[in-house]
This record gives C-alpha cells, sequence and structure tokens, in this order.
DNA sequence: GCCGTTTTCGGCCCGACTGTTTTCAGTCG
C-alpha cells in the first residue's frame, strides 16, 4: 500500500478545488480546500490514521466527510483517484502551476485551454510572448502584460517562505508607515501576526484620516520594486525582497475589525461570520452590524465580545477549537514572549557553529539569557568535525573557565549527540556521564522507513542519559520532508522514557511544528525551546519558538528552559537519576 | 462535499480592486 502522505493529499484536494472552480460548481471547492488546509497542517500522517483505525479515523478528520474518506482510502489502496483522473482528462491541464500566477485563475485557465490548447505555463508563456492572449474575449492587452511579468515573478520567487527570515522586514515597513500624517494605527496583521511558521506575503492595515496619502507612501517605499493594486483603501505591491505586501487602510474607529478581518486565519473569520450570521447579523472589516447598527468595530476584544466570547489570541486563530474555548472562557494561558531564560542548543566553532563559547555567551547575556547549553556535535558527525569523549572533555574545561569569569550566567555542558542508524549514541558512556543536559539528534539514514525511523529514536530515548530529543522530525522548510515516523509513538515514548522534546526554532526548522507540539503538551511531554544557532545573530530567533510554542497551545510551565538554570539542571538530573534506578 | 444546542436537508463569509466592461466576472485575501 503506498503511503501517501498528508501534503500529497492536500495537493489533490487543492487541485480538485480548482477544477471544480473552473467548472464553476458551487460550495465543492471550499470544502475541498478547507479539508486540504486541515489534513496539510494536522499532527499525524492519515495515512498512519487508516493503518491503526481504518476509514473512520480518516471520517473524524475535521472537513472531511463520506466522500472524502472515499477518495482517502482509494488513494492509499491504490495510489490513485479515479475521480482527479477524471477531471484531469476533460481538463488535462496543469492548472496549479498556470494559477501560481497572480492574477490568473481557474476560470482563465478554461478559458486558456478551450481557446489555446495551453496545458502549462511554458505554453502560456509561448502564447503570451506570441501575443496570442491580448485577442482572447475578456482578455486584452494588460492581461497579457500581467501573465508575462507574473511568469517572471514566478520564475524567482520560492512560494512560502520561512518567517523568520522575512519578520523583520515586515515591521520595518510597518515603522515606516508609522510617521505618515493622519495616522492612528499601523500594523502588521495576517500570517506574519499569527506567526505561521511560513509566509506568502505581508497583510498590514492601518487607520488613518487620509488614506490616500498613505497608500501613496506605502506604494512608494524604497523597498518596493512594482504596485499591483492600487484603490481607494488598499494597495497591493512587490517587494524587491521577492515577496508581496498587502496594505489595508480604514477609518480609526474600525480598527478592531480591520485587524480581525486581515489577521484571518480564513477559515477563523468564516467560522466567525457564520456565528454572526446565525444571530442575524454581518461581519465584516467595518464591524459587527445589526441590519444597520453597528456592533462593534473599535478593537479586536470588543469585536469578541460582542460574539460572547474571549479575545483570541492571533497565534491559535486557525480554527482549531480555539473559538469553542473562547466562548466558554476556556482558552490556554499561553506561553508570554520572553519566557523563555536561556538556549539550550547551541554550536561553537569547536563544530560547524561560526563562534567562540565566549562570543556565544557576550550574544546571549545580551539578548537577556541567563544561561546556554553548548552543544557541539560529536563523532560521527565528521563533516561538522565532531567531537569524541576526548574533545567534549577539553571543551569541558574551556566551559569550566569561562564559566568562573561570569558570576551571573551559566554554560551548560552539553553535546547534540548522533544517533546512530541502530539507536545506539556515538559517545560511550563515561563521555555521557560527564555532560549536564545530554541531547540527541538523528542526522544521517533519512531514508529508513517509518517503522525503522521509529524504533530507532525510541531506542535512543530509552538510553537513561537521555534527556532531550532534538528537532524531532527533521524536516527543512522548503527543502527536506520529515523523516518517516509516527509521531505519536515518538510522543508516547517521550512520555514514558521523561524526554523533552525540542521545538527548534531555528527558522528553516520550525520542528517541531505546532500541531506536533500541541500533541506532545497534551500528551503530558515537557518543551524545550532553542534557536539551533550556529552563528551570534541567531540566537535572536527564540521568539519564533515561543511565538511556535503558542501555536502549539502551550503553557509556559510546559517549556523546560522558562526555568532558571538551577531548576533546569535539577529537573534533568532527576530524571537521569530516576532512569538509572529503574534500569537497575 | 460538509455539517448540525434550530437541522440528516438546506444551507454554505464578505468586500475591494482590476480589466474589460456599459453593469460585471474573476481574483484575491
Amino acid at each position: 500500500m503506498p503511503r501517501i502522505s498528508n501534503k500529497k493529499i492536500a495537493d489533490i484536494f487543492y487541485e480538485i478545488a480548482e477544477y471544480l472552480e473552473m467548472e464553476d460548481v458551487a460550495f465543492k471547492p471550499r470544502a475541498y480546500e478547507r479539508a486540504a488546509q486541515v489534513i496539510e497542517t494536522m499532527s499525524e500522517e492519515a495515512y498512519d490514521l487508516y493503518k491503526k483505525d481504518g476509514a473512520k479515523a480518516i471520517d473524524a478528520i475535521p472537513g472531511v466527510g463520506k466522500g472524502m474518506t472515499e477518495k482517502i482510502v482509494e488513494l492509499f489502496k491504490t495510489g490513485r483517484l479515479k475521480y482527479l483522473q477524471s477531471l484531469k482528462k476533460k481538463f488535462p491541464v496543469k492548472i496549479r502551476e498556470i494559477t501560481a500566477i497572480e492574477g490568473v485563475g481557474p476560470k482563465m485557465v478554461k478559458t486558456l485551454y478551450k481557446k489555446l490548447k495551453i496545458k502549462n505555463l511554458r505554453d502560456l508563456e509561448r502564447a503570451a510572448r506570441a501575443k496570442k492572449i491580448a485577442k482572447l474575449p475578456g482578455f486584452a492587452q494588460k492581461t497579457q502584460q500581467n501573465i508575462l511579468e507574473g511568469i517572471e515573478f514566478l520564475k524567482k520567487a520560492k512560494g512560502r517562505v520561512p518567517l523568520g527570515h522575512y519578520i523583520e522586514l515586515a515591521y520595518a515597513i510597518r515603522d515606516k508607515l508609522k510617521k505618515t500624517p493622519g495616522i492612528s494605527h499601523v500594523e502588521v496583521a495576517g500570517s506574519v501576526r499569527r506567526r505561521r511558521a511560513t509566509i506568502k506575503d505581508f497583510d498590514l492595515i492601518a487607520c488613518s484620516t487620509q488614506p490616500k496619502k498613505l497608500l501613496q507612501k506605502f506604494t512608494s517605499l524604497s523597498e518596493v520594486a512594482r504596485v499591483l493594486e492600487r484603490g481607494k483603501n488598499r494597495a497591493f505591491v512587490r517587494l524587491k525582497e521577492k515577496i508581496d505586501a498587502d496594505l489595508l487602510v480604514l477609518p480609526k474607529d474600525k480598527y478592531g475589525s480591520a485587524l480581525l478581518h486581515f489577521t484571518g486565519s480564513r477559515f477563523h473569520n468564516i467560522k466567525l461570520r457564520t456565528m454572526a450570521k446565525e444571530r442575524g447579523w454581518t461581519l465584516n472589516e467595518y464591524g459587527i452590524f445589526k441590519g444597520k447598527k453597528l456592533l462593534a468595530s473599535k478593537t479586536e476584544e470588543e469585536m469578541y465580545k460582542t460574539l460572547g466570547m474571549d479575545w483570541i489570541p492571533p497565534e491559535i486563530r486557525e480554527d482549531r477549537g480555539e473559538i469553542e474555548a473562547a466562548l466558554k472562557h476556556k482558552l490556554p494561558k499561553l506561553i508570554p514572549y520572553g519566557s523563555v531564560q536561556g538556549d539550550l542548543q547551541i554550536q561553537t566553532n569547536w563544530t560547524d557553529g561560526a563562534n567562540s563559547i565566549e562570543e556565544m555567551v557576550r550574544a546571549a547575556k545580551k539578548l537577556g539569557h541567563k544561561y546556554i547549553a553548548i552543544t557541539d556535535h560529536t563523532r560521527t558527525l565528521a563533516m561538522t568535525g565532531g567531537l569524541d569523549e576526548k574533545g567534549l572533555a577539553r571543551q569541558a574545561k574551556e566551559i569550566d573557565k569561562i564559566n568562573k569569569k561570569n558570576k551571573d550566567f551559566r554554560i551548560i555542558k552539553s553535546a547534540e549527540i548522533n544517533i546512530l542508524k541502530d539507536g545506539k549514541l556515538d559517545i560511550n558512556e563515561n563521555g555521557l556521564k560527564k555532560l549536564e543536559i545530554i541531547s540527541v539528534a538523528v542526522h544521517s539514514g533519512f531514508s529508513q522507513n517509518e517503522r525503522v525511523m521509529t524504533n530507532r529514536i525510541i531506542k535512543a530515548m530509552q538510553n537513561p542519559y537521555v534527556n532531550i530529543l532534538f528537532h524531532p522530525t527533521g524536516r527543512i522548510l522548503g527543502r527536506r520532508p520529515e523523516y518517516a515516523i509516527n509521531i505519536d509513538e515518538i510522543i508516547k515514548a517521550a512520555k514514558k522514557f521523561n524526554v523533552a522534546l525540542e521545538l527548534d526554532c531555528y527558522p528553516d526548522r520550525m520542528d517541531l511544528k505546532d500541531t506536533n507540539v500541541r500533541k506532545a503538551v497534551a500528551a503530558g511531554v515537557k518543551i524545550v525551546i532553542d534557536t539551533d544557532a550556529h552563528h551570534i545573530d541567531h540566537l535572536k530567533y527564540i521568539s519564533l519558538g515561543e511565538a511556535q510554542a503558542r501555536r502549539g497551545w502551550a503553557k509556559k510551565s510546559d517549556v523546560i528552559n522558562t526555568l532558571p538554570v538551577n531548576k533546569v539542571l535539577a529537573f534533568f538530573k532527576k530524571v537521569r537519576l530516576d532512569k538509572l534506578r529503574k534500569k537497575r
């Protein structure tokens, strides 16, 4: 049975949604999109659910009913989907490839295919260059030009990008707009405000008495490469950094409704609007209305309160139960920003890091950290010059020396120990004993099958010395998928063997992902938030980790390194002693 | 195609902007 990934199922459902959109089918496209989005971001693989509990487990996925369950099961059984094949037969078009162009949707694809037999991006580019597009009914010069420019952009753009590489730019743009006359509010909304691990564009909202002036300033910022849209209260630009930015400007008393609208997520908004509708109200970016009467718009708190619920932190606005919790006044108290007191994964120039231990210490202190763990790679990671037992001992001496010089700061002796293919560690027991925190990670054999990989990691976690599993699923955003592991079993083992799971918040990793954090936390597994810094400039990413922990509904008490250093060390020491005692 | 403290049938979020139009369809968020 082919192991079809969630990503693959989601891609197929998105594709179906576009084909149905093309045929003007009502409502179904959104049903498929909604299901695709849920499957794409859920914590466990649908395939694992199916193997364990059969079709009923698939049917239990929110947004997936009888029809889609059948289709998913067919994919698992045959690796194919007859329904998609029949859609493709009718319109043999690479629809998602073409609709990736900004401003080109399913309806245009249909015309392009019917009139010019355009099936993919290459056909489209050729037709546009030959000036054939402008002659089509409903198309003209401008559309043809937009298509050509859109194709050029697509060639350079990378799709969704890691938040951490762009977040500073988003806020820099916000800050530039702050000084515009007439402005009362300006804020970054959208997936940046929700702190999704990857983003597609920037959504900004502002309130101003002079929207024209503000939009003028926005579209003429030095960061802007091209203006895509510009209306009375909205503009859409393409930045030189190969990412788009959207600005919505409304009057001051609409700040709350505008911010809510532009923060999303889409499905969070849809649920709120449906709730408003059930009461005979309407909800839009201008407020909540009963007929023409305005019920709320000034602040988000007021908006939520009018709907009978508590204010919901943006990080969890994904329609994953937060609305129901807010209605019952039972939202979790999410870990506050600034809670993490020390970073427990840092590489230095002893292996593949760029800076010395002392440089890392200085940078960490500047950030307000009270401690860091030095976690250079170990022996078998040869390309990084991994340390063996002797190397670790030499490094320990160096750490002792620096610790003596720093009274108000503590360096913890640790390592990122390699889990070998059979689940053994590449540092012997004597070496392990000398470390204060023992963290382990997989760095090879990524293609092992799920059973082998899962057992391998669980075997490592059983080792009584092991405290933390680093970047548990191994994903690199946009480059490498998670390795095949059964995250449920990993979480169960983490609980059983008292091993913390890392939320590695280097922007390209963000691993554990939000939905896995939520599962781990629900299972009572402890989390640590680390940057995996290889350079002093990486330490600042810790707030991205806090953001993602919030997205996983984590509380401060779920995260070990919110504790002061003595408690952190005591915690791990106790775990080790308990495990050694049990072993005997 | 999904879903249900009104429901297993009858609903399904809402508005701005563009381009090609003479009142709107398509796209986007």
